[in-house]
DNA sequence: ATCATATCGAGTAATAAATCTCGATTTTTG
DNA sequence: CAAAAATCGAGATTTATTACTCGATATGAT
């Protein structure tokens, strides 16, 4: 099974797609899933997410599949989103306000505690069940809510200010949805949302077609569905 | 060089960065960079870089590197961003309004003419300058403007209805902000935003890190300020 | 009970991507 | 004007990831 420090990135970024995929399966009633149903529904090859789930550490019948409930348990577990990880959110623009609407956080391991920025028109303002603060406040705010993660949602502009801020305030993990580099110490994990990464695929294909099919197909892999539905 | 079908997908995904990191450079005034400039505010190897950018076709100078003006016109090319591609979205919750009050999609090549929605508290109503129809409304107004892409941000129960009226529509491309697989043609062009992908990275570095792979995330840059960014 | 079948899981092969090496070229420096 | 330094670009090497193969095993059918 898994150690820590050898786990693909690419299987990493499949995960979430099972764990959509095997709760949509839950929801009609089914025990178990084989690695044939997963890998129908996203055309993946079976093999593969067959070595993508070995690395929660399930182990899976022959003839019969996994159990679902075990299986979404030991995903959720393997990523930590069975635990509650106390975040904040800095930059309450567009995204960032859609992000605080996104009452689902939850179910990945996130629970957003705050929320701040540097306009007046909008600190002191309460968006979608958030507070806003002042960027100011957010040492004192994120000791006193034990804030481990931040959500950077700011301008490119202010983004390698706002994440120093972050920084200084003890937060050691940041989510970037900043379309900027940031320049942090080593120790500090830095995750980048990338959101263009899509587009840039998207765009190539739609000029010209990036992976021509007339070819044994080797299964094209765009990794997977995974990520927010933004709310009914 | 260029060849259509031979990009390497990491290498689209990497496009993006280069262009936020050039369009930073300019901004300095600088007339030209190198690869090592680039490797190193994205902490990537130069060679990388190189290999990535001779994929749009761009030629660079020993001892000086590329024209700056031109190897940002050539990755926008590569990637079609320099033309226009008419899009709707559908889908107007949290997210939706999101991206609709983004204004600069078309930086990416990208022009949102549209918006469609099925809940008649949005239906009709203008949001950020967009008008949003009720989804029956589609097809007329999607030829009517000549849209080619879609951009779904439903949640993920009305993601394959919202995807089949794409379709229906002629729109050939989507791109999938709903955490669902969709099922549709293999003419269709479907990208997946992969949001909750970055989040596993993240959650999985949180708790007992993951191999020491250099990451072909943490973005930084120097100095400077200015655009580009999830608009505050 | 026996057989056929679907599926797991481990191992291996093939493919794709990242990294390294090195000669060539341009600019700057002495 | 020659030497030094930086960087390009092609090709080779290494590493990572995906795809394939096959023996083992649980289930359902005959």
């Amino acid at each position: 099974m898994a150690d820590h420090r050898s786990v693909p990135e690419p299987t990493l970024r499949r995960l979430p797609c099972y764990i959509h995929v095997l709760k949509k399966v839950e929801q009609l009633g089914r025990q178990s899933v084989s690695t044939s149903d997963i890998s129908r529904e996203l055309k993946l090859d079976p093999t593969q997410v067959r070595k993508d789930l070995s690395y929660t550490g399930i182990v899976g019948k022959p003839r019969v599949g996994y159990p679902l409930k075990d299986l979404i348990e030991a995903i959720e577990h393997f990523l930590g989103w069975d635990e509650c990880t106390h975040a904040c959110l800095v930059g309450v623009g567009h995204l960032g306000k859609a992000l605080l609407g996104y009452n689902r956080f939850g179910e990945y391991g996130v629970r957003i505690v705050a929320a701040f920025d540097v306009d007046e028109a909008v600190v002191g303002a309460r968006i979608s069940d958030h507070i806003v603060y002042h960027i100011d406040a957010l040492p004192e705010i994120a000791q006193r809510f034990n804030i481990e993660m931040g959500i950077l949602t700011t301008p490119a502009s202010a983004a390698r200010g706002a994440s120093q801020n972050m920084v200084e305030a003890g937060i050691k993990a940041i989510w970037n949805f900043a379309p900027t580099a940031l320049e942090l110490g080593a120790d500090i994990i830095v995750e980048n949302a990338q959101l263009y990464a899509t587009l840039a695929v998207l765009s190539r294909q739609m000029r010209g077609r990036v992976q021509a099919q007339p070819k044994p197909s080797p299964l094209r892999i765009t990794p997977g569905a995974e990520q927010m539905g933004p709310e009914p």
